[in-house]
RNA sequence: GGGACUGUGGGGUAGCUUGGUCCAUCCUUCGGGGUUCGGGACUCCGAGACGCCAGUUCAAAUCUGGCCAGUCCCA
């Protein structure tokens, strides 16, 4: 009984909150307003508290790690699609989209692929009242789905690269607590799969595939490192493994997309082969690339402050949000606020007209807690002087028009950006520190820059002392680590010492 | 997998120790009216909850058991 009220309530809820985006009103709906607690009091009970203040996602589905996306936080997710596709296809990537079960029969060919997954993925056993043959199991990623179609497209070295990416939903049973796009069960899942004709074509794939990252993150305004993780830790079933990690938070770090070098290890089981030029017959060499959700979950725990969600424009729902202002006998000036907003949408802003009924201050702290970049006021005069003033979401006001209003904002979007890149690269900064000792490596708040032999063992008495993980060795220039390492912070060895980075994952 | 803890309107809570004063407190939210509008206005009216099932009892939000859900710690 209880039941079925709670599931009415929530598709009133959310009718309405369609209804609301179609017909121009608040999309997102201010809960808990006065009780966001400090970001810097702690990271994670603020985190939490945000989004779902900003309304990003609902996660009352009763399914532990699988949340309902709002639809102000899948607006965000449309705009971080493609930003993701943009680039992508930039690389020459093209689109495909694989079934979402596979047979246990291709997941079982690569064994530490199976052996990496087993514990976490869901399995499909029965087809109504029957039991399958073979079972199913629900993409944990799509490795196993694909290669065996990929034996069957390449036939010739002419076929390659092939360079392909699908974005789509993954499932993992996982055990640690879920938390939303930082980790969750269903996991949307954006992955390219290429095959390259040999290894050092793949090693530039995982280049190439950096360098699209690279301007993914710009979007963003997220600062990262690339890192190439330590043997123990790659993929399962992977040559070497490239993480794209953040500090975030109290000294954690977040691992927010990876890139993977899979030399033949995938291509001999699945028999992925082809003929060279000189008519001998080869395997292919095939690398990934995958992001997620989690660039969603960065955004909010990188940007965000006290106030609420801070979005860099290319995933803003709203990248501007007029507000009309009326007062001492003057109405509001809706109409000049909606001819302005039609010609920002003409230059390809996304804007939305702020008419509800709330007072002005109401509205700006409402849609500064949903983390549009720019607010645009205006009131009567400003209506009639052809102006408005823009505020972005850092707090700087500047006064536009009344020529070329519409170049005005652009620029003050693109301003934006890149002050918020300068705020988080600050705060990116300060999270590294070099460390000279294992002793430095206790209770450290934060990632650390230290000398590694490259032994295993060493690894783990770093991973011990740091209480976390050994995150491997800088893929690109880091700034804390360029020159020479010195000796092994845990054997004193000198011999083949590389800088490398320790934390604790989140 | 082992252990601990927690479930009260949409969100956050008070009440639980010591059963009755509770047709359940406060803040927020939501619907409606008036008034207001350059940084969270005010006011009036209205809406909305004890996770589920059993048990103990004259009486259960409160005690007991089971289940479900969630959180944290350990492996």
């Amino acid at each position: 009984m209880a039941g079925a009220t709670e599931l009415s309530d929530f598709a009133r809820r959310w009718s309405r909150a369609l209804a609301t985006l179609i017909d121009g009103r608040h999309p997102s709906t201010v809960r808990a307003m006065a009780e966001l607690p400090s970001k810097s009091k702690g990271f994670i009970d603020w985190y939490l508290a945000v989004v779902e203040a900003a309304n990003l996602t609902d996660k009352r589905y009763g399914v532990k790690g699988m949340n309902v996306w709002t639809p102000y936080g899948f607006l965000a997710r449309r705009a971080l699609d493609a930003v993701m596709v943009r680039e992508i296809e930039a690389t020459g990537s093209q689109p495909v989209e694989f079934p979402t079960l596979i047979p246990q029969t291709e997941f079982q060919k690569e064994k530490e692929h199976i052996k990496g997954f087993d514990a976490q993925v869901y399995w499909v056993t029965r087809g109504g009242a029957t039991e399958l043959d073979v079972p199913l199991v629900l993409r944990p990623t799509s490795e196993t789905a694909m290669y065996p179609i990929f034996q069957l497209w390449i036939r010739s070295h002419r076929d390659l690269p092939l360079n392909v990416y699908q974005i789509v939903n993954t499932f993992r049973y996982e055990t640690k607590t879920t938390r939303p796009f930082l980790r969750v069960r269903e996991i949307h899942f954006f992955e390219e799969h290429t095959c390259q004709v040999n290894e050092a074509a793949a090693t530039a794939r995982v280049a190439s595939n950096l360098g699209a990252f690279r301007r993914m993150a710009d979007a963003l305004a997220l600062p990262y490192v690339a890192i190439r993780r330590p043997d123990w830790d790659k993929f399962p079933g992977a040559f070497y493994s490239v993480a794209l990690d953040i500090p975030v938070g109290e000294a954690r770090t977040l691992q927010i997309g990876s890139i993977h070098h899979y030399r033949e290890n995938f291509s001999r089981p699945y028999g992925i082969e082809f003929e060279t030029a000189d008519g001998g017959k080869s395997l292919v060499h095939q690398t990934t690339f995958g992001l997620s959700e989690r660039l969603l979950g960065a955004v909010v725990a990188v940007h965000g402050d006290d106030r609420g969600v801070v979005f860099p424009p290319a995933v803003a729902p709203y990248q501007v949000v007029i507000v009309p202002i009326g007062g001492k006998g003057a109405n509001a000036p809706v109409e000049s606020a909606q001819s302005l907003a039609t010609l920002l949408r003409e230059r390809g802003i996304r804007t939305h007209v702020d008419v509800s009924e709330d007072r002005p201050g109401a509205k700006y702290y409402h849609w500064e807690l949903a983390g549009v970049p720019v607010r645009l006021e205006l009131g009567p005069r400003e209506a009639e002087a052809g102006t408005a003033t823009a505020v972005d979401r850092l707090g700087r006001k500047s006064v536009i028009g009344p020529a070329e209003l519409g170049a005005a904002v652009e620029r003050t979007l693109d301003e934006f950006r890149g002050a918020l890149y300068e705020k988080a690269l600050a705060e990116f900064r300060s999270a590294f520190e070099t460390a000279r000792h294992l002793d430095d490596l206790k209770a450290t708040t934060k990632v650390r820059a230290l000398s590694w032999c490259g032994q295993e063992s060493c690894g783990h008495q770093i991973e011990q002392a740091i209480d976390g993980a050994l995150l491997g060795t800088p893929e690109e220039e880091f700034p804390f680590a360029s020159g020479d390492p010195g000796p092994c912070i845990a054997c004193g060895s000198s011999s083949g010492t590389r800088w490398a980075l320790a934390g604790r994952p989140l």
